[in-house]
DNA sequence: TTGTAAGCGTTATCAT
DNA sequence: ATGATAACGCTTACAA
């Protein structure tokens, strides 16, 4: 309620000294920061941020919309960028895109509306929001890209190097012995144009392996369409030898379903995931995953951003970028480490499921 | 970069005619409705929310501090809470106290810097945030509680039903015919202050049974302290034949744990827990829990800040509160269920695990 | 049906 | 070392 002028009243100083007790203490006559504290703890005033922003200067909000807040993935990024984002001073609005560019589209709108000064955004497939972004950058809104980069998109981004990540897990399934390998999710241009299912079947050619085409098939990646999807492979009549989660989410999907068919990992068929979630260091035997470091690629996204506030701050007038490192570097790649817990194993000599023994087994 | 008055150069006309093509178009004239509407289209205006409230206005931001974003419970939780309030207009800044009353405090002022109109918070034990929530309200920032209560404070409060959970739980566990029952985590009014563990011993002497105290142990409600007293509990001479976890995360530390120990669940053991995590279901057996109603949870808790704004908005000079339900209802207690999958038998005669079995089992 | 003008809290600029 | 003032973009009386 109180502002800063009720303060510069109370200590019987003007608004301009007043603030400067605040921002700038050594400037002032030792007395009169005195008064002006006093008077600050007495009405317990604190800045409006907003009035600030509004005349012009910095704006202390910054943007973030993941994919899914329940997704463990995006839950810590969140919990990263928070925390660093925080620590020097900024508010993060959250929202959710549910992985679709209109919804992004709605949502950026939203945060727009309350002037935030940078954005950092796991893009919805689609293209209803790439435009609104290219707006707000000339706008003067700093945009980082998380996880997933627009197809040639001008932006800033900080990225998992998805390719080398699924590489790194063929190889390893190769390296036992498997042939026939599944990938959870076909790639798509239109409905699921991501970087894990477009390299898939260029990591099996490089090993001299091919993907039947009745081991592809299109769709999102919820755990439903994993444990769909786990199903239709295991049952086909040469099913998959070893199993491909692009995601978390689809691993779960995928795990129930290998145990409603009485398959056991990893003697039946291994399974190899994106993400590595709590559970599956739970379960017996634990899985196999390529984990991200997440909070280093939150902590890099916040840091960016606080990065571009401060030098935007700073040199106004200066127009030469003094040697800033961000932004020779704005394509940050991160590498996933591979974790073996164990199931993945050689494949059989014989195949173990027949259509007709999976369906016995299955009451 | 464009504003009202830009819009209204552009369209030849006021700024408040302007703005009302936006608010209040049935009140213009249409053809010059039409002229506004086009400047709006070809500047792609989007109004400046803080400027609005800054003049007095509502303010469309809302706070909403959880515990750990990572905890899946508040990743749902701030799900539900964030479309409820998006879907209304408003914007959602997050951020994490991590139970602790010292963090909520800087928290909740980072945020008040944003003039949020209302606050979500599941307050950190502890008093220091109290005062600072008091102030708030005061100044018009309406509170609401969720998941924990502070003792005797006046704010509104959507809540788990925490101490009848905890009574389902125990009777769960003894009717089938469990007497050593151990809960992870015991209440202490400093360090562990909730109500589940503050009912726990109620509920067993309700039945007639007690705690003994060697079953307890204050600590904090996180994984690895759940982990190391499982352990220990597990290793009493008298070891317990049922564990509780009182949250979802403690069940994580003890099913760790009991997995060491190489315990049978439910032969060995029965597990309990609150919260129906997805890894819950995945292994085997599956887990019995008591399950929130996260989504009607959060939801409650949005609509109770949307309400409470718009009354406010709408009733300035109404003095008198128009029958209005939340106004009677500051407080929500919601009902938990009980999940039975498998994790919890009657208890065996006899002890199955000495001391010196359960270290040779340990390698 | 449309327009004018004051003011919200802050800060940058220009005095003193 | 301190102060006066205008401006940020919007809303809301109050006019016309």
């Amino acid at each position: 309620m109180a502002n800063i002028l009720d303060v510069a009243k109370l200590a019987g100083v003007s608004s301009t000294t007043a603030k400067r007790a605040l921002r700038t203490p050594e400037l002032l006559h030792p007395a009169t920061l005195e008064k002006v504290m006093r008077a600050v703890e007495a009405l317990h005033y604190e800045a409006d941020q907003r009035a600030g922003a509004l005349r012009g200067g910095q704006g202390r909000a910054v943007g973030l919309v993941v994919g899914s807040i329940v997704e463990p993935f995006f839950a810590e990024l969140a919990r990263a960028i928070g925390q660093t984002l925080r620590k020097a001073g900024y508010s993060l609005i959250i929202s959710e895109n549910e992985y679709s560019s209109e919804l992004d589209l709605q949502e950026l709108r939203l945060m727009y509306g309350q002037r935030i000064s940078a954005v950092i955004v796991r893009p919805g497939y689609g293209e209803h929001s790439r435009e609104y972004l290219m707006r707000l950058q000339e706008r003067g809104v700093f945009i980082v890209e998380v996880d997933y980069h627009l197809p040639e998109a001008p932006f800033n981004a900080v990225m998992l190097n998805h390719a080398e990540c699924v590489r790194m897990g063929v190889r390893h399934l190769h390296s036992m012995g498997h042939h026939r390998i599944a990938a959870l999710g076909t790639y798509d241009p239109i409905l699921h144009p991501e970087l894990r299912s477009k390299t898939f079947p260029h990591a099996m050619t490089e090993l001299g392996l091919n993907v039947p085409i009745e081991y592809q098939s299109v769709g999102l990646l919820n755990e439903q369409t994993a444990y769909i999807t786990t199903h239709r492979l295991m049952l086909l009549p040469e099913p998959p030898t070893a199993l491909f989660a692009l995601s978390g989410t689809q691993a779960v999907g995928a795990y129930h379903a290998l145990r409603e068919l009485n398959l056991i990992i990893p003697r039946d068929i291994s399974l190899l995931t994106f993400d590595n979630y709590p559970w599956m260091g739970l379960v017996n035997p634990p899985i196999d995953s390529i984990e991200q470091p997440i909070q280093a690629m939150g902590e890099a996204a916040a840091k960016m951003v606080i990065d571009a506030l401060d030098r935007k701050y700073t040199s106004n007038a200066d127009e030469a970028n003094t040697s800033s490192e961000l932004l020779l570097n704005p394509y940050l790649e991160f590498s996933g480490r591979l974790i073996v817990r164990g199931s993945c194993a050689a494949p059989q000599k014989e195949p173990i499921l027949t259509r007709s023994s999976a369906h016995r087994s299955k009451s």
